[in-house]
RNA sequence: GGCGCGGUACCCAAGUGGUAAGGGAGAGGUCUGCAAAACCUUUAUGCGCCGGUUCGAUCCCGGCCCGCGCCUCCA
């Protein structure tokens, strides 16, 4: 079976192909870098980065492309409060956003395309809607789309225009458009934001783009007139994506994106998050409270993307421990040594096969991460059940870690890199003088006087020491001083394993 | 007001017209010097409420209640 998501703009669950037979042409609308990214913005990368997964699972290339929005409103306000030209100021949080990628390991689109390195398209796109008087400019010298031009408009978000006034919700006197909902295509440049930058003098006069253009234009640029998918959080559906729509086919007259995917918003604790209900969250603050990347990653993709998330404290301490429970598990298939053959052989392969079929399959239907998730557990289970019996093959044990592999592929949890994330916030939070923000517990078990991964194998050596001289005490003193340092230790046949709480 | 989504065990959360996945937590047990890990057992005669269709509904239809989202910058 191949990859089928839910397209927005028709509705149904369709496949999804590449429509030049090479590879998927695919434009997410990217991060207006003007702040630190928050989690609801890393619930729609995730899950794009899941869709980015999958289809490599069914051999689907991709060719994505993410805008990075580096000139809006908030920018240049920002930026002229900080004194510093637009470019400084989102270049900084441009890196920020790209290391908060990396730290819950989201792969890189295959290209990133700024605002501001493409204006002459955009101009030249207005110009072709001028053209056409789709485009028009008004006194101020800003340029708007005449949205009854385009009279498809409304249909990806299922608005029907015809019912809606004029005024309702706009303010018409704030500007001198031919009708309210006409919408902003290049914004006439005012003097400060000549002082910061943001202003460029071109044919439609000086002035900046407007944020629907940029897609629009950039899509086009990087992708073609027509491409295979277009993806965003489910608020960018209207108006966002839908202007998108007007300006490309009234302009090439072609459909524009054929797939339109939606990531829904999450919640935080039972409320859409915002900064007034103090349940607002960046990924760094979470990492400073001691949270593991893993898990966040981990939470956030648990429930499939067109569900509501609701992201609780409570919910990152179950992903920790299940995360935990997988890791452990990997650990064990990769260095316990199997029996060649047992007499459970055959079924217990049957088994892992068949979780294994159910892992792709539940990924192919509209990316079930929660069904996907639930057939890598049922067979955990059962292979740990097999093992502790003795009942494991050496067979068995490499078909579950190709099966845990494939797992990895789409999740990429399994490879412990959390410590390293967390210093690298709280390395962060010191250079940024934002320690007050980061838990005691973080800073002490991550910063410069924690225990070094020597001084802990060192502990570990001499506890073991103890234990072959039956010095239980002494054995058991060494592992509650590491415990109270957060270091928890594992005894096995294997040997001992420690890992950080 | 318009459009849309959801209400499943203590919590999170899949799912199907034929009798409820998975995770987390709790309790009991096995193993272990003790722990940890792992495993076993246990936790919804019921899937918001009321009707209807059906041999049969948690899943389909209608109504109601509750929660949430979008309609304005917003992932």
């Amino acid at each position: 079976m191949a990859l089928e998501l839910f397209n927005t703009l028709s509705g149904k669950i369709e496949p999804l192909y590449a429509s030049d037979g090479h590879a998927l042409r695919f434009y997410c609308c990217g991060p207006t870098v003007y702040d630190f990214g928050h989690i609801g913005n890393f619930r729609t990368f995730l899950h794009v980065d899941v869709l980015r997964r999958a289809a490599r699972l069914n051999g689907l290339p991709l060719h994505h492309v993410m805008n990075i929005t580096d000139v809006d409103d908030k920018i240049i306000r920002n930026a002229a409060a900080a004194g510093q030209a637009i470019g400084e100021y989102s270049a900084r949080f441009e890196r920020a956003f790209f290391q908060d990628m990396d730290a819950l390991n989201i792969e890189r689109p295959e290209e990133i395309a700024r605002a501001t390195e493409n204006v002459p398209g955009m101009v030249s796109l207005i110009e072709r809607l001028a053209a056409q008087e789709i485009a028009y400019k008004t006194e101020d010298g800003s340029w708007y789309f005449r949205i009854n031009r385009f009279p498809g408009y409304g249909k990806l978000s299922k608005k029907d225009l015809e019912g809606m006034e004029d005024g309702a919700r706009v303010d018409l006197d704030e500007y001198d458009k031919d009708a309210a909902r006409d919408f902003a295509l290049w914004k006439a440049a005012r003097p400060e934001e000549i002082a910061s930058q943001a202003a460029w003098d071109t044919v439609l006069g000086p002035g900046r783009p407007g944020w629907h253009i940029e897609c629009s234009a950039m899509a086009m640029q990087y992708l073609g007139d027509s491409i295979d998918l277009h993806a965003g959080g489910e608020d960018l559906m209207f108006p966002h994506h839908e202007n998108e729509i007007a300006q490309s086919e009234a302009a090439t007259h072609k459909p524009f994106a054929r797939h339109w995917f939606h990531v829904r918003f999450l919640l935080v604790e039972g409320k859409k998050m915002s900064k007034s209900e103090g349940n607002f969250f960046t990924l760094r603050d979470l990492l400073l409270k001691g949270y593991r990347a893993s898990a966040i990653r981990f939470l956030l993709l648990s429930v499939p993307y067109r569900h509501q998330l609701n992201f609780t404290f409570d919910g990152l301490t179950e992903s920790t421990n299940a995360v935990e429970r997988l890791r452990t598990f990997h650990d064990r298939m990769r260095k316990q040594a199997w029996p060649e053959n047992t007499p459970a052989d055959h079924p217990l392969m049957e088994l892992i096969r068949k979780g294994d079929a159910e892992f792709t399959a539940a990924l192919n239907d509209d990316l079930n991460t929660a069904e996907a998730r639930a057939a890598v557990f049922d067979v955990l289970r059962a292979v740990n059940t097999a093992a502790d019996q003795g009942s494991l093959s050496r067979l068995a044990a490499e078909q579950t870690l190709a099966l845990l592999d494939k797992f990895d592929s789409i999740f990429a949890v399994l490879e412990d890199r959390d410590a390293e994330r967390t210093r690298d916030a709280l390395a962060w939070a010191e250079a940024e003088n934002r320690l007050d923000q980061v838990s005691p517990e973080v800073i002490e078990r991550f910063g410069s006087g924690s225990l070094a991964d020597v001084e802990i194998d060192a502990l570990v050596a001499e506890r073991t020491q103890a234990k072959q001289q039956r010095n239980f005490a002494r054995a058991d003193a060494i592992r509650k001083e590491l415990l109270d340092k957060g270091i928890l230790l594992e005894d096995s046949k294997q040997g001992v394993r420690w890992k950080r709480k």
